[in-house]
DNA sequence: GGGCCCGCAGGG
DNA sequence: CCCTGCGGGCCC
């Protein structure tokens, strides 16, 4: 029963089957078997519930349950690593020699020894815990043979830790230390963090720890949409030549001042009252600004030198910066040659001072108070960068300040950031948000001049009592005028950039949210791991580059790989070419084997808490047929549009004409995505 | 991939 | 009102 609602509800996944546990309760009905019913594996002993097996066996003798002849693919959460596996037996065999045993007792021996050390008396929900048992076995490092912290993935589908990943290529070595595939040499050298992994590792934790579903894990971290968005920027008359470049900036949905410091909380969220959360993340700088965690669309740091600096953008704009995650050393502006018109330039010209901007920052440094950050793509020296768009990353805190002369010979303002934020960053799998911790050290302090640090007390920090960071002293108050903005005037919109690519998130999966397929926006199914960071399912990620129009269609980022290059291989979350990937792209079937535990547990919730599974099937097929027939259609309006501005204004400039086509482009790839959305039903 | 160019937002 | 700015679209 309980089997047939698994599959009712996740077309996308392969069911793991249940054997009875300790007290011969099968954890697949949560019923107990009569003998006749019950069949017992010949390898290890257990007992499962024959009702509830998916293929009925062939033999009741010689029969084998699915954790022992697991064939290699589907090797994932239930089957002990390899290594353990033949200890297992020989424990097994043991038991079963001990002639002091009972038979009962033998059971429930073995029982504990392949359900790891269950304790059946307090165990209410034993298949989710066993289920969270078995989510570790395969989340260890493979150097370290610790828990994953800050997970990076291989194409040949092995996770490691960050650190262990960069020692292992640092001695030079260019081959995964599990199965001697090749290292690509950019991910040797910038290898991204698997951000989708860190939080299954999260939430995993947490379901672990809390015996809670995964639909009542309080931080999520999102992604944030365009269609959650109730208006979009927009061109004036006069700017639209250049499109987005050149946009005003749409509705703030946040209702902060614009020297408010510190997290956006649900309270200046009044439409979704959920507050900026660590993990969102944007398409670009202006949806950025549209909800308030960096407002400035060009500058870095956003402040005020009498007040301070509320956030600063860690976009790559400055060669000194250097990022370490939870602390980094930041550059300060300034110092630069914009003449002729320039918003920006890579050369020092001369020497940077604290003054306006880098003066706000050393004010916020003084005061201790906390600095919001948000990370680029555009920053591509980083391991902590996002791979596509501008994520949220939480507070951190300016601990020291000094200038010293840089990598272009002239001296800049120096910051060293720590993280100081209730939440855990996106790279980790830590499941609390920052400690006060030791201040690195910084070895270009060594003939640095101009050195701030802090005196007195920060008037952000840590309270020990109550185990989190908050306002020890109050705020400074604002100076400026709340920032509800509402420049939308309907007389001169233009729409900027046609959402033909409409991602729905109505879903209220969490599951989905966090682990959604890219490609077919189901939960990842054999989840593949590009190495830009990116996971797919298997199916999707191979079907969408068996055919053509796909890739030729998501390339819409400059349109120039269309016109020159054919058959190209692009990432369908950021186009990076992953054709060398796609030759021989592995599953990672450790992550696989979190998400499916995590989707086992939380049909579980769903059950335990009466929701009908196939209510929910309905829910998630309606709002499928609302995605999918969308985007065309707001597509099409958009294109419209554009032509009816065409035809009215002759398009004197260039760039007008690469705009009508550029919004054809984003037609067809509306429908391409919708065809394989369709397609993809079966992805697994 | 690099260079060019632009409007806009906001500080001072 | 002037100056600054870790964007972004597009051309080459």
């Amino acid at each position: 029963m309980a089997q047939q609602q698994l599959n009712g509800t996740t077309t996308t996944t392969t069911v793991t089957e249940f054997p009875c546990n300790a007290e011969g309760v099968c954890m697949a009905c949560q019923k107990t078997p009569d003998e006749t019913d019950s069949l017992f594996c010949k390898t290890c002993g257990s007992r499962w519930h024959v009702p509830c097996l998916p293929v009925p066996p062939k033999s009741a003798v010689d029969w084998e349950c699915s954790d022992c002849a697991v064939p290699v693919e589907n090797a994932v959460v239930s089957a002990p690593a390899p290594s353990v596996a033949g200890d297992l037996v020989s424990a097994i065999r043991a038991i079963e020699n001990d002639a002091s045993l009972t038979d009962e007792e033998k059971a429930k021996k073995r029982q504990e020894l392949v359900g790891g050390s269950v304790k059946p008396a307090e165990e209410e929900k034993p298949s989710r815990r066993s289920a969270v048992m078995d989510i570790f076995s395969g989340l260890n490092c493979s150097t370290c043979m610790l828990l994953l912290e800050r997970p990076v993935t291989t194409p040949c589908g092995h996770n490691f830790c960050l650190k262990c990943f960069q020692k292992w290529v640092g001695q030079g070595k260019r081959s995964c230390s599990n199965c001697r595939a090749a290292i690509p040499a950019k991910m040797a050298s910038n290898p991204r963090i698997n951000a989708q992994l860190a939080m299954a590792i999260r939430m995993a934790k947490l379901a672990k720890s809390e015996n809670v579903g995964t639909s009542s894990v309080p931080k999520v971290y999102q992604v944030v949409h365009n269609d959650e968005r109730p208006d979009q920027c927009y061109t004036t008359e006069r700017a639209k030549k250049t499109g987005k470049a050149n946009a005003c900036s749409g509705k703030i949905f946040v209702t902060i001042q614009r020297d408010y410091f510190g997290p956006i909380l649900a309270e200046h969220d009044p439409n979704r009252n959920r507050g900026v959360l660590v993990g969102d993340t944007w398409e670009d700088r202006m949806e950025c600004r549209q909800w308030g965690a960096h407002l400035p669309h060009v500058a870095g740091i956003a402040g005020q030198s009498n007040h301070g600096a509320q956030s600063v953008a860690l976009s790559g704009g400055y060669i000194d910066d250097e990022d370490h995650g939870e602390w980094f050393l930041y550059t300060g502006s300034g110092g630069r040659d914009l003449s002729g018109n320039k918003r920006t330039n890579k050369n020092q010209s001369f020497d940077q001072q604290f003054e306006n901007m880098n003066e706000a920052l050393r004010l916020s440094c003084k005061k201790g108070y906390p600095v919001r950050v948000v990370r680029s793509h555009k920053e591509k020296r980083s391991n902590y960068a996002p791979e596509a768009g501008v994520r949220y990353d939480g507070v951190y805190r300016i601990e020291k300040c000094w200038r010293k002369v840089g990598k272009q010979g002239h001296k800049m303002c120096r910051y060293l950031f720590v993280r100081c934020d209730n939440e855990p960053a996106p790279w980790t799998s830590d499941l609390t948000g920052d400690r006060p911790r030791k201040l690195p050290t910084i070895k270009e302090l060594k003939g640095a001049v101009d050195v701030t640090e802090r005196k007195g007390d920060p008037s952000w920090d840590f309270d020990e009592e109550k185990g989190c960071w908050l306002w020890k002293k109050p705020p400074p108050l604002s100076k400026k005028p709340m920032n509800i903005v509402d420049p939308f005037d309907p007389t001169k919109i233009k729409v900027v950039k046609p959402k033909a690519k409409k991602v729905s998130f109505k879903i209220k999966d969490r599951l989905l949210k966090e682990f959604g397929c890219n490609i077919c926006r189901k939960v990842l199914s054999s989840p593949l791991t590009t190495p830009c960071a990116h996971n797919f399912c298997k199916g999707c990620l191979e079907g969408a580059f068996s055919g053509q129009s796909y890739i030729r269609n998501r390339n819409t980022k400059s349109g120039r790989a269309l016109r020159t290059q054919k058959n190209i291989m692009k990432c369908p979350t950021c186009s990076t070419d992953i054709a060398d990937y796609l030759q021989n792209p592995q599953v990672n079937r450790e992550m696989m084997g979190v998400i499916e535990s995590l989707q086992r547990q939380a049909e579980e919730m769903a059950e335990s808490s009466g929701e009908s599974s196939a209510k929910s099937d309905e829910d998630l097929k309606a709002e499928e047929e609302s995605d999918v027939s969308k985007p065309s259609d707001s597509g099409e309006e958009v294109l419209e549009t554009i032509k009816e501005n065409d035809e009215e204004e002759e398009p004197p400039q260039k760039k007008r004409k690469g705009a009508g086509g550029k919004a054809v482009a984003n037609v067809e790839e509306s429908i391409d995505v919708a065809e394989v959305a369709s397609n993809a039903v079966a992805c697994s």
